[in-house]
DNA sequence: GCAAAAGTGTTACAATTACACCCATGT
DNA sequence: ACATGGGTGTAATTGTAACACTTTTGC
């Protein structure tokens, strides 16, 4: 009576420092496909949530924890998963280069971060979930300011725009940009001042949600 | 070792004629939520794709072949359905008003079109899913050419404004919206001209896929 | 004092909006 | 001939894109 399909989540985990965008990815200690990489995750329990089931992977198997995560697509094609019939719920997120940095002292787990320009070979169909959660993201950054959750609370203004050049793969100006972000009023600006080497200290900024989502219910939409 | 959660497909359809917006609904047989008005759906066999699922359960449940269909989201929150763990991957579909004028006469199968201004209430978790289907109609109007997959083949232009102005809920300018779809190059105007009723005949139109993924592919984007 | 990054304004061009009259048909 | 819906152009405004120099710091 019951249909023997299984039910599994994985994650796209989504990282920016230093012009790179990287994504989080685990080794598997298990067959199938035992030492290939792929994304985080694992089945979901009879008791608990879609998005806790990621978490708890997430956690579980990579210590990361997350502060932006949406749902992405639901990959359930016959014979994506050698194990039998597997549906899995694909999630989308993004974390600040907090978590990012605190990985790299803790590299042993098998779990890393990999410049999404240098995939290794992934397990399962799971490249074509990274394919599609990076066009998600691509398109995303557009017409919503999920950019943000890629940066520190507080940022200076040319890390959004860095961020934006790579994310677009093009050239943006800087004045252009400055002058449209700015006037969409979800910036504050902060009395401080940081300076990486040589060059002019930058404000930083940090990004106002609040704002934002009383902006977003008036109608006024955020877009680039 | 199998975990018990059984998988479902839900389809939200959506119809439009007249300048109205429907959606297909069907009266359910058994229980739970016994003649209440539901999604059309249905559990998902080990044997066939998410796609096949739904298709099958649409033509089974309802008649209707669909000629737009996309994935729109999975809901699997605790308690959803009252028979245990179910989670449901909803689609979205767009049908053609010839679909939507079979049905009319063949009502007596528990199936029907619904405005999306007057529903009943739903069974299960459906309404919440009908909203984020309503929601992503309304979006995706705007910078995908779908508003053609709920229009006749051949078409006058007015049908596709009065779609527009249904779907966005505000008048539009007619030289204005004219100027902008023909500037998009997608539109073939046709040697033939329809009068429903006094006033000058309207020259039909038809959406030229081919063209339309010509200029995606070249990165002209349709947006209104 | 010079190299390096931050910060700023103006002008040309493109896109969007507002707006009103003539045309072809049915009755 | 008149009521009804179809079809068209222009001007004002707004938004976008292009473009270069000054400022503040570290070395």
């Amino acid at each position: 009576m019951q249909n023997p399909i299984r039910l599994t989540v994985d994650a796209v985990v989504f990282g920016y420092d230093a012009g790179k965008i990287s994504v989080l990815l685990v080794k598997r200690k298990y067959e199938p496909f035992q030492d290939a990489w792929a994304l985080p995750g694992g089945f979901v329990s009879e008791d608990e949530n879609l998005e806790e089931a990621v978490t708890r992977e997430l956690l579980e198997e990579t210590g990361v924890s997350i502060n932006y995560l949406e749902q992405l697509y639901t990959f359930g094609k016959l014979g994506r998963d050698t194990r039998g019939r597997v549906v899995s719920v694909a999630y989308f997120g993004l974390v600040k280069p907090a978590a990012f940095r605190i990985k790299a002292a803790t590299d042993a787990k098998e779990t890393s971060w990999f410049d999404i320009q240098k995939l290794p070979r992934l397990a399962f169909d799971h490249d074509k979930i990274l394919k599609i959660a990076i066009e998600r993201l691509r398109g995303k950054i557009i017409y919503e300011p999920i950019g943000f959750e890629l940066l520190d609370k507080k940022f200076p203004f040319s890390d959004l725009e860095k961020l934006y050049t790579t994310l677009l793969g093009r050239e943006i100006d800087r004045r252009n940009f400055r002058k449209k972000i700015l006037s969409l009023k979800v910036l504050d600006e902060l009395d401080e001042k940081v300076s990486q080497g040589p060059g002019r200290p930058a404000s930083l900024f940090s990004f106002n949600k609040e704002r934002y989502f009383k902006l977003k219910a008036e109608g006024i939409i955020f877009e680039i």
